[in-house]
DNA sequence: TTGGATACCATACATTTGTATGGTAAGGTG
DNA sequence: CACCTTACCATACAAATGTATGGTATCCAA
C-alpha cells in the first residue's frame, strides 16, 4: 500500500491543537512555540515544531511566515459569519475613512452580511414604521447598484441618515418611514449613497 | 484645575487605532510595531510606541508585557458565534423538541446568544408596535429567570406566541404590542414559557 | 511663560520567537 | 529487516519584535 498519511489527528495532536485553540480564543493571540512547549513541559522547541508541521499538513492549522504568534487554528475560525465595525452616530466628516468612530462591532451571518460591509447604530425614530429603532444595528452593505425602494445609508451635506431610496423622473428622494416626516428631495443637494441596508439586528 | 485626560482619540490616535483593529480582524493577529510603522510610513518606531502609548492610557487597546503581536483592541477579542435552528409557523406540538420542525438555521453573534438559545420565525403581526415584523428571526434564550415586562415566547393551549409578560398579582397576561389586540390572560390556562426574546435579526 | 498633550524622529539594545539541523527511540507494516 | 510515523531532545542562529532613552516642534490652556 501506498504510504497514506493519516488525516485524523493522534492524540497528542489532538491536545496541542486544543491548547493552540483554547490560547487562541482566550487571549486573542495564538501561542509561541515555547509557550507550547512549557504548557506540555517538552524540554525541546523542536518537538513543538514537529507537531505544528504536523498539524499544518493536516489542515488543522493556518501559519504565515515568519510571524510571531501566527498559529491560527483553522477550524476555529469565524465560520460563516463576519464582524462589522460598526459606524455612527457621526456628525462632523460622515464615514470617511480617516475619521471612523469606532463603536465596537457585531458578527452576523455571511448570508447577511455579503461582500463589503460596515454596521451603523441607528439613531433618531425616521424609520419607526418599519420597525427600525434607536439602538437597533443594521448592516450596511457598499457598493451595491441601488434600486428604488432599497433602504440606503445616505450621507447629506455632512449628515448619515437611514432613508428609502426614491428615484422618479429627475427628482431623487430620500423618504422617512414615518408618517409624521416629509422626505427630502435631494436632487440639487449635494449627497452620497453610502450602501443599502440589507438586514437589521435588535438586541433586547 | 487638575490636568484631565482627554478621553477621545485623536484623528491620529484613532487611525492608528482603527488600522490595528482591522488588521486585527482581517488576519486574527494584531500588528507588530513595525508593521504599523510602515503602514503609516513613519520614520520612527517610537512614534508607534507614542501612539499605542496613549491608547493604551485611554483604554482603546490591551496589551500584554513583552509578547510579539499582543496588541488587542478592547472589545474586540475574536468571539465566537453561534448556529441556531428555526423553529417557527408549527401548529401542533409547539415547540416539544422531539418534534421541531427544521426550517434552516441563523448565526448570530455569541454575545447576542449566551446559554442554550434557539431561533423563532416571527409569523403575525401581535408584537408590531415594537418593530417585530412578520418574516424576522427572533433568539430565544431558554432557562432564563422571566421578569416583568420581558419579551417571551410561550406555549398557550399548543400555540407558540410571542408576548410581552406581565405578572399582576395572581395574574399572568401575555400582552401583544399591538394597539389592536388584547391581552390574553392565561392564569387559568395550560400555558408554559418556552424562553426569552434576546435579540431580533430581519433581513430585506 | 510654563506645562501638558500631540506628534514626530533617531538610535541602541535585549528578548522573543521562528527556523534549521541533527540525533534518539518506540511501534507498526510490508 | 528496512521503512515509515509518532514523539521526543539538544543546540545554535537570525530575524522579528518590544523596549528604553532622549531629542525636536507645534498647539493650547492656565
Amino acid at each position: 500500500m501506498m504510504t497514506e498519511m493519516n488525516k485524523d489527528l493522534s492524540p497528542q495532536q489532538q491536545a496541542v491543537f486544543n491548547y493552540i485553540s483554547a490560547h487562541y480564543e482566550e487571549h486573542g493571540t495564538a501561542p509561541s512555540y515555547r509557550d507550547i512547549q512549557a504548557h506540555f513541559g517538552f524540554k525541546a522547541v523542536g518537538t513543538v515544531q514537529d507537531h505544528v508541521k504536523a498539524l499544518i499538513q493536516k489542515g488543522k492549522l493556518e501559519k504565515p511566515d515568519k510571524k510571531a504568534r501566527g498559529l491560527i487554528p483553522v477550524g476555529k475560525k469565524l465560520e460563516g459569519s463576519k464582524r462589522l465595525s460598526i459606524y455612527g452616530e457621526v456628525a462632523a466628516g460622515g464615514l470617511r475613512q480617516t475619521e471612523q468612530i469606532d463603536l465596537g462591532s457585531i458578527v452576523v451571518s455571511e448570508t447577511l452580511a455579503q461582500g463589503e460591509c460596515f454596521a451603523l447604530r441607528v439613531v433618531g425614530n425616521s424609520m419607526i414604521d418599519i420597525g427600525m429603532y434607536e439602538g437597533d444595528h443594521v448592516v450596511v452593505q457598499r457598493g451595491t447598484r441601488i434600486k428604488n425602494g432599497d433602504i440606503v445609508v445616505a450621507l447629506v451635506e455632512g449628515e448619515t441618515t437611514v432613508k428609502r431610496f426614491e428615484k422618479k423622473g429627475g427628482e431623487v428622494l430620500l423618504v422617512p418611514e414615518n408618517k409624521r416626516m416629509q422626505p427630502i428631495n435631494v436632487t440639487k443637494k449635494s449627497f452620497e449613497i453610502q450602501g443599502k441596508v440589507v438586514a437589521l439586528q435588535r438586541k433586547f
